[in-house]
DNA sequence: TTTTTTTTGGCAATCGTTTCCCATCACGTT
DNA sequence: AACGTGATGGGAAACGATTGCCAAAAAAAA
C-alpha cells in the first residue's frame, strides 16, 4: 500500500471528517459525489482533503463496491506491432475512466494460463480482454461460468461463439490489396497466405480471389503459397515463387512478417523493390514504415480496434447488454514504397 | 469482483468455516500456512476448500494486509523492442510471485504522468518500475516522498541519485562495435550518435574513440554526426556522410531505428549492405533480425535487464536494504549479415 | 494425582470505506 | 399553532479477511 510506509501511516476519511467538523458519512458523500450535502460543507471538506492530499483506499472502497479498477489484457506474446497496437488502444480509452491495464503474456503455454485464469479470478478483475487468436475455448467458459466480462479481440476461428468478440475486414483487405496491384498493372500476382486452416487466412485469399475474378484474370494456382505468418516462410515461399518457369511480378504476403521475409529474399537475389518487384504486406505493425523501402500493406486499425474493444468491454461491465456480438473495423490499404508498374524488368 | 455476478454470491471464509466446523480463524490459519492448527483439522479444511473452489477475497485480505499484488510499470510509449523485451523479462519473474503487471505509458506527457502518478498513490501498488529514459526528478521525488519502493531502468540522465537503477555498459558496447568493424579491416567508420546532451550517447562515443585509439586510428570528426536516435536522422545524417569528399566504409548507427534509417539512405542510393557498406546498431531490438540483411548490432540484454529489475523491486518491497544502487548488465555484439572487410567497392 | 507445558482452536477487534435509514432543522402551508 | 416537506447530516452495520490474545484440552513432568 502505498502511503504505508510513510511515517505517521495512511491518512483515513476519518480524519478528514474530524478536520472538518463532519461525520464520516459526510466526507464519503462528498467524495463520491452524491447529493444530500449543503454546498458550503462540501466546499470546506474537499478544501481540506485536498490541502490534506487525502487519497482513499482503493482496497476499503474495493471491498464495499466489489469492483477493482483492474482491466486484465491477455496477449500470446510480446511481440512487435500487432499487440502493441491494441494494448495502446485499450489504454487510451482506460486512461479516462480510471481503470488500469494489467497485462499478462501466455505464451500459449496451456499451465501459465491457468495459473493466469486462477490468479484473475481470486484476485480481483473487472473483466478481460482476450487477445488470443487461437481458440480457448476452456479459457472463455471459465470466464462465462464465472460471469466475468469478457470481449475477444482479433479474428478467431470460434466465430459462432456467443461472446462479443471485434475483429476487421479481412476479407476486404484481401481484395484491396490484390486490386491495387492489378491496378498498377500487375496481372502476375504471388500470394503467401497464412495457414490455410485460420478462417482469416482463407479470408485474405479469398479476397484475393474475387479481385482477381473482378478484373478477369484467371487465378494461376502455382502463385498461392501457403506460410505459417513468420519470416522464414515468406523467404522461402517467395524463392519458391522467384524459381517458377513464369514468375510473378507482385508478392502479396499475409502479413508484414511474411512481407519482412519476401524482402530478404529479394534482397538476397538482388531484385530491386519496387522497380523489379511489388510487395504488400498485411497488418501494417511497428516497423512496417521502418523497412527499405517502407512498405505498403493492409492496415488493420490495431489502436482503433483496442479502443472499441475497452468501449465495449466497459459497456459489459457497466451492466448494459450488447445487441450485436461480433464486430468489424475496416482495413485500409496504406501505400508507401513497395510497390509501382511492372515491367521495367519484365 | 470476479465471482459477484455469480449467481450465489462470492463464497466466504465463514461458509468454509460452517462447513468445515471450525472458525473462520482456523480457516484462515490453514489458508496461510500458519501453525497452530492440527494436520487432521488442516487437512479437512483443505479438502474443502479445493471442494468448494473458494477463492479468496483479495480486497479484504488486502485491507488488513496493505499490499495490492500489484507491480506498476510505467513507460515512455508501446513501441516495438526496447520497451517489449523489459516488460517480458519483468513478467518472467512477477509470474512466479503472483504479483500482477499493470502497465502504463505516459507518452512524455505531463499531465498523464500526474494522474498516473496519483493513481498508483491512491489505488494501491506494492512497487513501481521506472522505464523513462529522460529524467523525471518530480515523479522520483514523490515516489520517494511517498516510501514507494521503485527501481528506475534504463540509463538516465540523473544518475548520482539516490535510487536503484539497472543499466547497461554502453561504453562498452561502443567499443566492441567499433573494434569490430576495425577487425574487419575498416579505417574509415561513420558514427551516428545519439543527441550528445544524453549520457549514454556520449558513452557510445566515447567507446568508438577508444576503440580507434586502441587501434592507432585518427579520429576524424567530419565521420562522426548526431542524431536523435530517430530513423530520419539515420537517413539524413548517411546521406552526409555519402557525400563527404571521402565517405566512410562502415556506418555505426547509435540504436536500431537510426540503422534502419542508413538502410533506407543506402538502399536509395542502391548501395548494398554489406558488400558496399558496413552497419552496426544498438539494442537489438525485435525487428533487428527481420530486416534486409539481418542488422549486426549490439544487444542490450533487455529480457535479463527486466528481470533483474523486477527481483530488485521485489526485494525492496520485501523491506530489503540493497547494498547498491546501480547496477550494469553488459552489452554483447551480435553478429548477423550487416558487416563485411571493406575493399570491394574502394 | 497434581501441576506445568504445549497444542489447538476461537473470540473479537480491526482495516477504511459505503450505504441504509433515521434524526434534525428550517420553512412554507393550512 | 400545528403540520408537512425537503434538505442536511450522522449512527452504525456491513464488506471479508487477519491477528493478538486468551481458553480449553491434551500431553508431559513432577
Amino acid at each position: 500500500m502505498a502511503l504505508k510506509r510513510n511515517g505517521e501511516s495512511r491518512m483515513t476519511i476519518a480524519q478528514i471528517a474530524d478536520e472538518a467538523g463532519v461525520s464520516i458519512t459526510t466526507v464519503s458523500k462528498v467524495l463520491n459525489r452524491m447529493p444530500g450535502v449543503a454546498s458550503a460543507t462540501r466546499e470546506r471538506v474537499e478544501k481540506i482533503v485536498a490541502h490534506r492530499q487525502y487519497v482513499q483506499s482503493h482496497a476499503a472502497r474495493q471491498l464495499r463496491k466489489s469492483q477493482s479498477g483492474l482491466i486484465d489484457l491477455a496477449i500470446m506474446r510480446l511481440e512487435g506491432g500487432y499487440d502493441l497496437g491494441i494494448m495502446q488502444g485499450v489504454q487510451d480509452v482506460l486512461e479516462t475512466t480510471g481503470h488500469r491495464l494489467v497485462v499478462f503474456a501466455t505464451h500459449e503455454d496451456e499451465a501459465l494460463e491457468q495459473r493466469w485464469l486462477r490468479r484473475i479470478l481470486e484476485q480481483a478483475s473487472d473483466g478481460v480482454l482476450l487477445l488470443q487468436p487461437y481458440a480457448r475455448t476452456n479459457l472463455t467458459n471459465v470466464l462465462v461460468e464465472n460471469h466475468l466480462p469478457f470481449v475477444a479481440i482479433g479474428d478467431r476461428n470460434d466465430q459462432q461463439v456467443a461472446f462479443p468478440s471485434i475483429g476487421s475486414t479481412i476479407w476486404q483487405g484481401g481484395f484491396t490489396a490484390t486490386e491495387y496491384l492489378i491496378g498498377l498493372g500487375h496481372r502476375r500476382i504471388g500470394i503467401i497466405t497464412g495457414p490455410l486452416a485460420l478462417r482469416t487466412s482463407r479470408a485474405r485469399l479469398a479476397g484475393y480471389r474475387e479481385a482477381l475474378a473482378a478484373a478477369g484474370i484467371a487465378v494461376d494456382e502455382a502463385l498461392i503459397m501457403e506460410g505459417n505468418y513468420m519470416l522464414g516462410d515468406g523467404y522461402q515461399q517467395t524463392c519458391a515463387l522467384l524459381d517458377l518457369p513464369e514468375p510473378p511480378t507482385a508478392i502479396f504476403a499475409g502479413n508484414d512478417a511474411q512481407a519482412a521475409g519476401v524482402y530478404r529474399a529479394l534482397y538476397a537475389r538482388d531484385i530491386k523493390i519496387p522497380s523489379q518487384m511489388s510487395v504488400v504486406g498485411f497488418d501494417d505493425v511497428m516497423y512496417s514504415p521502418q523497412m527499405s523501402p517502407p512498405l505498403t500493406t493492409i492496415r488493420q486499425p490495431l489502436v482503433e480496434i483496442g479502443r472499441m474493444a475497452a468501449t465495449l468491454l466497459l459497456r459489459l461491465i457497466a451492466g448494459e447488454m450488447l445487441d450485436m456480438n461480433h464486430l468489424e473495423l475496416s482495413t485500409s490499404l496504406v501505400i508507401r514504397e513497395s510497390c509501382a508498374p511492372p515491367g521495367i524488368s519484365r
